[in-house]
DNA sequence: CCAAAAGTGTTACAAGTACACCCATGA
DNA sequence: TCATGGGTGTACTTGTAACACTTTTGG
C-alpha cells in the first residue's frame, strides 16, 4: 500500500478566503487543478512530507500546519491502492513569491468559492469541504485567524476575516470588545497606513505567548 | 509502507471509564497489552478494517466510531515501517461478552487510569493519552455520552459519566436544567430498578433523531 | 461641512452559577 | 424516623445582542 499526504493551504487576500492549488504536470488528473502534496518516503513522517513539498511545489513555507484526516477509499486514486493523510495550513499570502517546481506546472491562491465550484483532481474536492468545515469549527476555539493576516492587523481586518470564514454578519463593536477584554491582542501607538473614508485605526498584534500561559491555566479562547 | 489501524475503545461500567485492551500473542511486543487492530487490507478501507478486526479478536461491535489521529513516526514498529490510523469508539460493555481470538489471548476492559501508569505496546499509550483529550472535548459539543451507557439511564448515571470523563464536579441540578432544556432526553415513566438511600430514580432515553434534527436546523450541543 | 469608518457607552435580556428546600425511599 | 439521594425553585452574577452616540479623517 502507498501512502500520500495532500496540504490543503488556506491564504486571505483581497477580503476572500484563498486555497494554494498547483496544476497537475503529469498523469493522472494532468492539467486539472489539486493540493500539493506527494509519496511519505521510507525514512520521513508524514508532517516533514507535507512541509518539503510544499517547499518543492510551491516555495511555501506554513505557519500553522496541523493534520486534517486520512482518506482510505479503496479507488480514491486510479494508480492503484493509495491512501493520503491530509493537512491543513494556514499563511499570510504576501509573505511568499509562489514559484512552482517538481510535480507541478504553476501554482496559484484560488478562491475557496471557485474551487468548490469547479473540479479538482482525486478526492480533493470532498478533502477541501473537509477542510474548511474543520477550519471554520478551529478559528471559533483556537485563536489561528492571525496566521492569516500580517504581523499586525487592524480590528477591521480581523473582523472581516472572521466573517468571510464564518460565512455571516458579527457585530463589529461587541466583536472587538469581545477580543480585547481576553487581553491577547496587544494595542500599538502606530495607525494602518490605508485609504480610508473615515478615521485611521490603529494596529493591533497578537500575544502568542501570553496566549499559551493563559491556556495553560486554564483560559478557553471562545469567539 | 504497511499500514494498520489501531482502535481505542471506550466503556463505562462501575463509575469508570474503561478501554478495551487484548494481550498480544505473538511478537513483537508479546504477552503485552495493546489495543486490537491490524494491517489494511488491499480491498478494504480503514472504517472496514477497525469493525472486522474488533468482531475478530474481541467479539465487540461498537455504536461510535470515529477517526482520531494518523501516527507515522518512523521507528514506531520495530516490524519496519508501519503507520497507524488510529480510531475511537464508544461502547456500553454490558452489551458484548469479550471473546479473544486470532492475534489476541485475551480481551479486557482496563480502567484508563491503571491503563496510563502502566506500559503498553508500541506506541498505544500516546495514543490513549491524545484519545482520552479528544474524548473530553468531543464530549462538550456532542451527545456521545449515551453510547457509553445503557438505552435507559438515570439523570445519576449520566451525571457521574460526565464527572468522570471531565474528571471535575459538575453541579447536579444545574447540569440536570441543561440537559432537559436541550429538550433531546425522553422522561420514561419507569424507575430505575436500583438499590438507592434515597428516592428511585426516573429512567430518560436520548431522543437522537430528534437531535439529528435539530442539529440540521442549527442548534448547537453544549454542556 | 459632511459622509464614512473607528471607537466608546448603554441598556435589556438570556444564560450560567450557587444554593436552599422539599420529597420519596429503605434501613 | 432519619439519613440519603432525587427533584424543584430562586436569587444573584455574568455574558450576549442590539444599537445609540461620539470622534476622526479625507474629499
Amino acid at each position: 500500500m502507498k501512502v500520500t499526504v495532500d496540504a490543503v493551504v488556506f491564504g486571505y487576500t483581497e477580503d476572500e478566503l484563498k486555497v494554494l492549488l498547483i496544476g497537475r504536470k503529469f498523469q493522472p488528473f494532468k492539467g486539472m487543478l489539486a493540493f500539493p502534496g506527494g509519496y511519505v518516503l521510507e525514512n520521513e513522517r508524514a508532517r516533514e512530507t507535507v512541509t518539503r513539498e510544499l517547499k518543492e511545489e510551491t516555495n511555501v513555507e506554513v505557519d500553522y500546519l496541523e493534520q486534517l484526516y486520512t482518506f482510505t477509499k479503496v479507488d480514491r486514486d486510479p494508480r492503484g491502492r493509495i491512501i493520503t493523510i491530509a493537512y491543513y495550513a494556514l499563511v499570510n499570502p504576501s509573505k511568499f513569491n509562489l514559484i512552482a517546481d517538481t510535480d507541478a506546472s504553476d501554482a496559484q491562491w484560488v478562491s475557496v468559492k471557485e474551487a468548490l465550484k469547479g473540479t479538482l483532481a482525486f478526492d480533493h474536492k470532498s478533502i477541501l469541504e473537509y477542510a474548511l468545515v474543520r477550519l471554520r469549527n478551529k478559528i471559533k476555539y483556537e485563536p489561528i485567524g492571525f496566521d492569516l493576516l500580517s504581523d499586525k492587523f487592524t480590528f477591521n481586518q480581523l473582523h472581516n476575516l472572521y466573517e468571510t470564514v464564518l460565512g455571516k454578519t458579527l457585530d463589529r463593536t461587541n466583536f472587538q470588545k469581545k477580543f480585547l477584554k481576553f487581553g491577547i491582542l496587544v494595542p500599538t501607538k502606530e495607525k494602518a497606513d490605508i485609504v480610508t473614508a473615515g478615521k485611521k485605526p490603529k494596529l493591533f498584534y497578537f500575544d502568542k505567548k501570553k496566549y499559551e500561559k493563559m491556556k495553560k491555566s486554564g483560559f478557553l479562547f471562545d469567539i
